[in-house]
RNA sequence: GGCCCAUUCGUCUAGUGGCCUAGGACACCGCCCUCUCACGGCGGCGGCACGGGUUCGAAUCCCGUAUGGGCCUCCA
């Protein structure tokens, strides 16, 4: 069996589409998982439609998600000559025709034209329903219909793996083909992505650039493991794998046909899986980083201290700001008891040392002493230094805020202030 | 409208004629754990779109209907 190649072919009009990253992650995934390689074509033939600087964005979501390629990027923009040779080619041999200045695609009459899709079976259609498509424009630039399999002809691509809504492209593309005597790759049209409302993904009702998922504070290696399962499957009951692991397993036969619906709940349970095992330090790392792409100068030295206390609590690392802004900012501490908080004032100021274990110690000696629940004894000493009735560990919390701030804190609250 | 495609719990899916009384995961509900929240444990709810065939036997094969989607651009 010869190398497979495959190609991403994303076009730089805008930022990168969720669901063309699902499609690009399966070419990248069956590249990876068969030493085969992986182009980066960027599709800029229309250039009016060009965004300036969807091209490096594209590179840079690509690469934050742990997709690679091989060789230089691309540019089908960069084949136009060739396109335009391989066109007059085809009027000489009568394949194609002049109309108004463009040049036609001469579709064969009569029969029909099929393949044996990778992931959707056999697909066909009848020669006499295509029209005649444009393959190049009457101002010479060549159009994508054309371009593509031309270029996925010359760069070797032996396997196509792409949106469904390419599938109506594909008879076209392979009459094309064929009138250039040239060998047709293996198609895989993969399903599309819905929103969770269940329709299409719309810029309007929910996050559909890459760059939107990661300001959310996604962990990249969830997210893939998350979309590399829209769509395929491991087996009946594997969920949570490692980039690697994907690699390993992945193969075209296991994607399905039908359409998917993203569910954010379940993107965001898994991401807390990936966040819950990480290594502490990894973790801190990683939620610095994210800290880093939102801007928020809070010092690191802090943030690395607190972020053992919410690694088991929050799923996303846009949750953690609200999480423990207490320790970065002043409180206002509405409702606490202003008598538990003098008492647990006159009782912390004499805890030794100050760690956890021992303010624990003392804090459960004092819900003793006032005949509550712990539970309920402690919720006033929360709200008092943490401003919130969720926080992370109360001991741990006051241990890190340390006494003066603490007892400062408690003794405001005692003051109703 | 024409052509092509899809249709299993709310969602992602397993299932390729008998292993299915349809399995798992998320979500949801209940209980347990517990300093709040979360994690974790246990249990529960819930589905083969519909109608015809084929077959001893159908979620699985065929036909039709319905619903949803894609394409029908000198867009990609």
């Amino acid at each position: 069996m010869q190398t497979p190649r495959v190609r991403m072919a994303p076009s730089p009009t805008g930022f990168l589409h969720i669901g063309g990253v699902r499609t690009f992650l399966f070419n990248w995934l069956y590249a990876r998982g068969n030493s085969g390689e992986i182009l980066l074509r960027i599709e800029n033939t229309d250039t009016s439609r060009e965004v300036a600087e969807a091209t490096e964005q594209i590179q840079s979501s690509l690469h934050w998600l742990g997709i690679d390629w091989d060789g230089p990027v691309r540019f089908q923009l960069d084949t136009a000559d060739r396109a335009r040779e391989l066109a007059r080619q085809l009027v000489a041999e009568g394949h194609a025709y002049e109309d108004e200045g463009a040049i036609r695609f001469r579709q064969p009459k009569d029969g029909t034209v099929s393949w044996d899709d990778a992931v959707r079976g056999r697909i066909e259609f009848r020669n006499d329903q295509l029209s005649d498509l444009v393959i190049v424009r009457s101002d010479g630039r060549p159009t994508y219909n054309f371009v593509s399999p031309v270029d996925d002809v010359q760069d070797g691509i032996t396997h196509v793996i792409r949106g469904e809504d390419h599938v109506s492209n594909t008879p076209s593309q392979i009459n094309i083909l064929r009138a250039l005597d040239a060998d047709l790759p293996v198609y895989a049209h993969v399903p599309n992505i819905n929103g969770d409302d269940g329709r299409k993904l719309s810029k309007r009702r929910q996050a559909v650039a890459l760059e939107d998922f990661r300001a959310r504070g996604y962990y990249a290696p969830a997210l893939m493991n998350f979309l590399a399962l829209l769509g395929w499957s491991y087996d009946d009951h594997t969920t949570v794998m490692a980039r690697h692991e994907l690699v390993e397993r992945f193969s075209l036969e296991r994607v399905g046909p039908s359409p998917a619906t993203l569910d954010m709940q379940k993107l965001d349970w898994l991401n807390g899986v990936y966040l819950r095992n990480l290594q502490p330090e990894e973790y801190a790392l990683q939620l610095c980083h994210w800290l880093d792409g939102q801007q928020i100068d809070w010092p690191r030295d802090l943030v690395h201290a607190t972020a053992p206390l919410v690694q088991e609590k929050i799923e996303r690392f846009d949750q953690y700001p609200d999480y423990v802004r207490f320790f970065f900012e002043p409180v206002a501490p509405d409702g606490a008891d202003p008598a538990v908080c003098e008492a647990a004032r006159v009782k912390l100021a004499e805890v030794e040392p100050w760690a956890a274990p021992s303010i624990e110690q003392a804090l459960r000696a004092l819900a003793d002493e006032l005949g509550e629940k712990p539970r309920v004894a402690f919720q006033p000493i929360r709200l008092a230094v943490t401003g919130s009735k969720i926080s992370p560990g109360l001991f741990e919390s006051l241990e890190l805020l340390g006494r003066d701030e603490t007892l400062g804190r408690l003794a405001a609250a005692a003051q109703g202030r």
